[in-house]
DNA sequence: GACCATTTATTTTTT
DNA sequence: ATAAATGGTC
């Protein structure tokens, strides 16, 4: 095929400048996607460039994916040995491989932000602090906000020496930094951080990647901070084949640090730069391109552009007012409900966003009410089940004996009479002898400060961790987890335990298991243990956005996404924006607007509610100031009693014409009694003997399936399921909860 | 001392 | 929904 097919002058352009630096300014559903992945195949196919030699970093794996997978039905087979990622999972192919030059471990595990709070409430603890004073998300905050400035702990501890507070901020980010290197441990920031140290300070392998990488494609290059921006600008330093593609209005990072200046001064970063700015939307309809302008232009700094489209007027933007939160959500499920009734929207064409998490508490009870699909997006991750956590942390100690964080987790996990006394006992036992705790447990007879009945269970205990260590790598992620789950009885406790969601809990489990088993099977040779956790940890919310219902996410998380319908909920003074008091907060909250205006296609409503419960107490709300700044001549009001605009036109005449198209009953207005699907867990395990392949099951999150395949995986069986509308789940057998239903 | 049940606070946006 | 905090019981 021709790679220059049915692009633009400014798009063909794009592609065919491969030499030097080169910022694309793409504005939003501009095809930039299709742009750089046309340009990568351009390299490889035309430039005969090899695909070991180019990397292309995006920000989510979501977006990585989808770049793979087009690059892939381009070139296919040629582009093997491309590195495309996420700046975190390409920082750590990085730093896996020489983590000793930068002080770590190769098997250093990642922390998330749970087990950041963890420590950080602990250390705060230690240096006195009063979180009253200073929380912990605060300083969690500034401990992140400091190491994307690149400043060191000693550094803040100089600069802060005449202020009582900050210097206790700095002591706490010491300990910090000093108990993640002695557990051999990353956050987040660490993983770009240590990845860009490495680069930085060890000319040799600094040479060895900016001459395998001749050229580097950034996506999203608005949302770069300043170590991301040294970790490209050092690796696109020797040939200097640096293509960056973004746009400036759609920043939406600057409280993480992403540094709009970056895409500002790209010209002055990158010497003889040149820039191609992409304006025509093939997304969206006229009526919202004209709002977005609109809104856009009210922010001052920016680099000049204006969107157009060619695809057609459109419906005005419908503006809504209701009564409070839950005449909100009616709202919203009601014409949902009308237009797919209408018969020309699917459940998944739609998406329902919001400025906060916590908003979506209301959305989704509204949306059980009426029996609307949906799924959520964010908020609720797998990876943060408490079940989940106990079972990551006890593999984490598995891989790395330093993680003392881990171990702390799941010492009692389930309860074997190893309490705060006895922790207290070992932990100043560990310290007076300069061992490690978990050294320490082990040989706790021979300090004799405990009961000897204790230092058994203790024994019993670092067991588990001797003998599975041990087997890893000799025995697969699977059965590792497999001889876990029933050496440290947790599995037995789970299911003695009175706990109410209990099922839910050995389920997820065994979702657990089978993503291991997918994992083992993606990765054959190369699987270890190590790698599952790293795979775990980096994958995120956004990822796996389902096929199914309507989509309930927030905005930040929509970045990237498009549907054909679009709802932004809340927009209320305070709420959206969010923070109004100083100027370039608010510009970074019209990105936000922004951005979630350019996400629709076809029709786009803006809703807000006159009061909304904050806290503990309902609060009156004031309309955004946002929504003043739409064009009059684009909007269009209408009441919360609206049934949309399929049903708006039945009242008319010349409704009837359309022929052909059967129309449902519309069903509006009525919730549903959802109850009996809620409370449908079977009441037995499952046996694996009983599913067959063909089988008709239901499952209390996924709804319907049916069974596609039933494989033998390390021992495990595993029941391949693909769910109506959600897509295809793994489950393992003798653990799913589900029920055949036919 | 450990364990269990009950209460209480917590929510900006995320790789 | 979860986790820390509390208080009662073994």
């Amino acid at each position: 095929m021709n790679l220059l097919n049915n692009l633009n002058e400014r798009q063909k352009q794009a592609v065919l400048h491969t030499e030097g630096p080169l910022l694309i300014l793409a504005g939003a559903g501009s095809g930039k996607t299709t742009v750089m992945t046309r340009r990568i195949a351009y390299l490889v196919k035309e430039k005969n460039v090899y695909p070991s030699s180019i990397l292309a970093v995006t920000f989510t794996n979501n977006a990585a994916n989808e770049m793979k997978e087009r690059i892939n039905t381009l070139i296919g087979e040629d582009g093997t040995g491309m590195w495309v990622g996420t700046f975190h999972s390409i920082s750590l192919r990085i730093l896996r491989r020489d983590a000793k030059l930068v002080g770590y471990d190769n098997n250093f595990v990642i922390y998330d932000e749970d087990d950041k709070k963890k420590l950080l409430t602990e250390l705060s603890q230690k240096a006195g602090i009063d979180t009253k004073y200073v929380s912990i998300s605060s300083l969690r905050s500034k401990i992140s906000d400091l190491k994307n400035r690149l400043i060191s702990p000693e550094e803040y501890m100089r600069m802060s020496e005449t202020d009582f507070k900050d210097k206790k901020i700095a002591q706490v980010y010491l300990d910090y930094t000093a108990t993640l290197k002695s557990n051999n441990a990353l956050d987040f920031d660490d993983i770009i951080l240590k990845a860009l140290e490495l680069l930085a300070e060890h000319e040799d392998v600094l040479d060895y990647y900016r001459r395998k990488f001749k050229y580097v494609m950034v996506d999203e290059y608005q949302d770069t901070n300043e170590p991301q921006f040294q970790f490209v600008r050092l690796l696109s330093s020797y040939y200097k084949n640096i293509c960056v593609v973004g746009d400036d209005d759609q920043s939406i990072y600057g409280w993480r640090g992403a540094d709009i200046t970056n895409i500002l001064n790209f010209e002055k970063s990158f010497e003889n730069a040149a820039v191609i700015k992409l304006e025509q939307n093939y997304r969206s309809t006229d009526y919202i391109i004209r709002s977005a302008n609109a809104v856009i232009k009210h922010n001052t700094k920016r680099m000049d552009k204006t969107l157009f489209t060619e695809i057609g007027k459109g419906e005005p933007v419908i503006l809504c007012n209701t009564y409070d939160e839950t005449a909100e959500a009616e709202f919203v499920c009601r014409q949902i409900k009308s237009l797919v009734d209408s018969g020309e929207y699917k459940y998944n064409d739609f998406a329902v966003m919001y400025r906060t998490n916590f908003q979506s508490r209301t959305l989704e009870d509204v949306f059980v009410k009426y029996g609307l699909k949906y799924n959520m997006v964010g908020s609720l991750r797998f990876y943060e089940r408490k079940e989940i956590k106990d079972i990551i942390s006890y593999l984490r100690f598995i891989v790395n004996d330093r993680d003392e964080e881990s171990l702390k987790r799941v010492l009692n996990v389930p309860p074997r009479g190893i309490g705060d006394k006895t922790m207290e006992k070992l932990t100043e036992t560990a310290q007076n002898n300069e061992q490690s705790l978990f050294v320490t447990m082990m040989d706790a007879a021979e300090y004799n400060i405990l009961p000897e009945k204790m230092c058994a269970r203790l024994g019993d205990f670092c067991n588990i961790f001797l003998e599975l260590s041990a087997e890893d790598g000799i025995l697969s992620p699977v059965e590792i987890i497999e001889k876990l789950l029933e050496m440290s009885g947790y599995m037995e406790w789970l299911k003695e335990s009175s706990d109410k969601q209990k099922e839910e809990r050995i389920a997820n489990i065994g979702e657990f298991v089978a993503a291991a088993a997918q994992y083992t099977k993606d990765n054959s040779e190369n699987a270890t243990l190590a790698g599952f956790l790293e795979n775990m940890a980096l994958s995120s919310d956004t990822d796996d956005l389902g096929k199914a219902g309507v989509s309930l996410m927030t905005i930040h998380a929509a970045k990237g996404c498009e549907y054909p319908v679009v709802f932004l909920t809340g927009m209320e003074q305070g709420l959206f924006p969010l923070t109004y008091d100083e100027e370039a907060k608010k510009e970074e909250e019209r990105r936000l607007f922004y951005v979630g205006i350019t996400r629709a296609k076809k029709l786009l409503y803006v809703t807000w509610a006159n009061s909304r419960w904050k806290f503990k107490d309902r609060e009156s709300t004031l309309k955004s100031e946002f929504i003043n700044e739409l064009p009059k001549e684009c909007i269009k009001f209408v009441s919360p009693q609206d049934r949309g605009p399929k049903q708006r036109l039945s009242y008319s005449f010349d409704d009837t014409e359309k022929s052909g198209q059967t129309r449902k009953t519309p069903s509006f207005g009525r919730p549903i009694d959802t109850s009996s699907f809620r409370n449908t867990a079977p009441q037995s395990t499952a046996v694996s003997s009983k599913y067959n392949v063909g089988n008709r099951v239901q499952h209390t999150r996924y709804g319907t399936g049916t069974i596609q395949n039933i494989s033998s995986q390390g021992g495990v069986t595993v029941l391949e399921i693909m769910f109506d509308g959600v897509g295809v789940k793994r489950f393992d057998a003798a653990l799913a909860v589900l029920k055949i239903i036919d």
